[in-house]
DNA sequence: TATGAATGAGACTTCATTCAT
DNA sequence: TATGAATGAAGTCTCATTCAT
């Protein structure tokens, strides 16, 4: 009956806070097994709660979903947003900053299980993969034809197929993304991400510049 | 008209070609769904078939699963093995010919749907993963690492980083399958693979390009 | 082209003997795994045909079940009949003939299955348990009853609760039947069935006689 | 009453007493089908709970079966061990009281019924066979050889073949509670259990009595 | 708020039975 | 007759969701 170890909590969870745990502990399991897999059970006990609790917070699995994708989208839309704000010098120094930023977030962050987990159920969720096209790919795509445009106007690019070179610049960058939550584990070393970035980099230097021009004419920055 | 019970036999036999026609449909299913949302009865009815009739020729859904990956790679496998041993004119004309063929089966074959299947279930299919790994992906990127390298060594491209190259020819063919069987329902248009094709050709001809070399030194060919 | 195999079978299977075939493959398989459980296309298999061949002879599984017992059941009753037919000597006798064919049964032929069928299915076919409560233990205690009343009325065994001794005298019988078929896979050895009809018949000597009689007033006979 | 939609809850927790009850159900529902034709609907429904209730308990219908023969055996190894501790008095009164036991759980618990679900689903269940032999037929046996033995040695009893009479001797019991479970539902009146253990008892007593002494050496006690 | 026991729809899987060959 | 591919009803089991506590 003495209330030896109840009375004075370590530390104390704020009840703000729970949303959050509860999405961080879902992008975990959903990420490791897909959605359909993904049990509500794993997730409340990955999270330190009851599944009774999830539903105080998210009315179903899906819009638990919902949350999980978009909890992760907003920091890298705001990110996005502040990197257009700011971009005033050389385009492909933008370029540059931006394919950095995807890196550090695909490495650094749990967020490089999103675009697995919007692949994987575009199918069965349609208005999530419509979410996700409106507000993350159509404005990243809009964002970096804006860059190649400005360059190809400021005669620092040659002309291009702008649609086709924006997906050319970011598929390495979701496939690298992919491999992590997919084939990391069966290989022994983990994929090197930086240098990956570097001879993307390379390579966009030497494809994007003037006809006549040399490779060198670019900033000749290094990512990472 | 009257022998309403007689003329139409409530099934045929079919032995021969049942499991291809139930591997099939599975394709079909799997790939809009997701193993885990697919339902067999699904599957069954895309077949032609009942229930029952998939445990004859599969024991459990996973099973299944496997055959439907198996039987997709299959035909890629002979396909590079036989673009790998013809192989024998400019590098880069070697690599054009990969792309124009990954880009056909991309658009022309239901297969686009196995990267997707992959990335979503390699979590739950360990060894599902492991045999993709091992049997496409380790084959694909060894047959494009002897491409690069060649190429280099004949003097035909500047000094590379063959890993990281590797990845990033490979990475918007990847994209594109995964484009199809994810936002192409949510676009208007289909995605244009030929002119992404032809742009990453491009590119990649100024790209590898040994230095001081004009754009012009490539094949000139174009893709498809 | 060469029919080398096929012209000349070496044994030619006789039609008239499938039904007993599909019965005695059905025995095994039913005393393996209890009529639930058995499945048909074990039974088939053992008897050496295909599924479909058991319907030619039975209408469905039940009505096997129903033949299985029958033909294990009709030559135990022949046989009891034989047996009746000719007990004239001194009744003491009688029991042990009877008790030695039993232990014959048990020991020699599969039939000691079917007292566990019996017992485990009783719930699920009244009408088979019914049959064989008419056709088999009734019988069997009426015959019982018979050689002991007549034993009691000629003086040979002191008066008995008649109907309570046919049970004592079989309870043992039908144990032997139900270890084999349950325990005796799990101990080294097989049950010692004919000490322990001696054991019996040892008892019953002593329990039967006339009281102020010796034991040595029986017939001295050793079963088996 | 006219609150038709919330005087009754739906459910009610009771985590302390549903294994027990879905027990209790289990063994009504096996004792009356057996194990494999046994529907979990139906033992949920005697429980008074839903199907998915059973598995927040036991993982699955084996381990359910496993749980029902394991709660019915418990009572009786303790009832056993209490005999066994205090039996002092002569051999056969020792003999008297155990029997009387047996025949008091076989007509009073529902126990009587794992008999005949241990010997239906020995062959499909071998480790549970496995258990029942090792803790209730082998320790019953020694049990019984134990007393016989002493009766022996004390000149209670004539010298015998003690396994055998231990069979002999367990023999009616089971057959007692196979019979219940079996054929009382044909016949009008149930078995005379009493009277059995009654017949039993005397003819064991000359049966076991040393040779030259009479019947009436034996305590003269009656079962029940 | 928080819990977790309880629910029940829905999926996979089995297998007795049918029937085209 | 004989076959065995095909069927589909029925059962076990899972897990998102509800709700008494």
């Amino acid at each position: 009956m003495t209330d030896d170890e109840s009375s004075v909590p370590r530390w104390r969870r704020r009840k703000q806070d729970r949303p959050q745990e509860i999405v961080d502990a879902a992008l975990d399991v959903f990420g490791e097994r897909g959605f359909a897999a993904a049990r509500l059970d794993d997730v409340a006990a990955r999270a330190g709660v009851s599944k009774g609790t999830l539903y105080l917070y998210f009315p179903n699995k899906e819009e638990l979903f919902k949350a999980v994708v978009r909890s992760a989208i907003v920091p890298n839309l705001e990110m996005a947003e502040r990197l257009l704000a700011g971009a005033e010098g050389p385009s492909f120094a933008v370029l540059e900053a931006l394919l950095g930023l995807m890196a550090t977030r695909i490495l650094r962050t749990k967020a490089g299980a999103i675009p697995k987990l919007i692949i994987a159920e575009a199918g069965n969720f349609p208005d999530l993969a419509r979410f996700y096209y409106e507000e993350v790919i159509r404005r990243a795509f809009a964002l970096l034809s804006a860059v190649l445009a400005r360059g190809v106007a400021r005669g620092e690019f040659r002309p291009l197929d702008i649609d086709a070179t924006v997906r050319l610049i970011v598929a390495p960058m979701l496939m690298s993304a992919l491999w992590r939550s997919t084939f990391e584990a069966l290989e022994g070393r983990p994929l090197d991400v930086p240098a990956l970035v570097r001879a993307h980099l390379d390579n966009l230097r030497r494809a994007l510049a003037p006809d006549g021009e040399g490779p060198d004419g670019g900033t000749g920055g290094s990512a990472s």
